[in-house]
DNA sequence: GCCAACGTTGGC
DNA sequence: GCCAACGTTGGC
């Protein structure tokens, strides 16, 4: 099993959105770069869990926490030219992006803040998240560094 | 709203 | 293959 850290803009899908949903369950999301497509193609599993942040709003962090509950599949969106995240490089017989359905497993009560989980360089100094101008959507969440996360959720 | 950082595109 | 221009991300 694999830990994630996938981000997400609260006005385009929020943790109550996808609490919302039906089974607390959705797809994750319309990804268009390499690097995050290949963290989801080729490494996420079924049972992986994640956090769940909320990016480029007042307070960033980490919201809630999540499970990958499907196998990576094809992002259908990609081949359908009414939609925005249409692209007409992708061969459908060769799909270029992916997604994977995440399930809601649990809303923080007290979100862990950007701010607090760079206050903990030493530990989670390499995590994409905080390095310098990195704007990965989806990264992977070393076993340590998850427990470490969430024993801030104490704190 | 600003803007730094980064990825992609496309002319050459 | 280079690189300028452009679009996007996302913290602040």
């Amino acid at each position: 099993m694999r830990h994630w850290l996938v981000k997400s803009e609260p006005t385009v899908f929020s943790i109550d959105d996808l609490a919302q949903c039906p089974h607390q369950t959705r797809w994750w999301k319309h990804v268009r770069n390499y690097q995050a497509r290949n963290f989801m193609r080729d490494d996420m599993q079924p049972g992986d869990r994640v956090f769940f942040y909320h990016s480029n709003t007042e307070v960033p962090a980490i919201v809630g926490l999540a499970e990958v509950v499907s196998t990576p599949y094809p992002d259908p969106d990609a081949c359908n030219p009414e939609s925005k995240y249409f692209d007409p490089k992708s061969d459908p017989r060769n799909p270029r992006w992916f997604l994977v359905d995440i399930r809601l497993v649990s809303k923080l009560e007290r979100p862990i803040s950007l701010r607090t989980i760079k206050e903990h360089t030493s530990m989670l100094g390499d995590l994409p998240l905080i390095r310098r101008g990195n704007r990965l959507s989806v990264m992977p969440v070393a076993p340590d560094q998850w427990d470490y996360i969430m024993s801030l959720k104490a704190a």
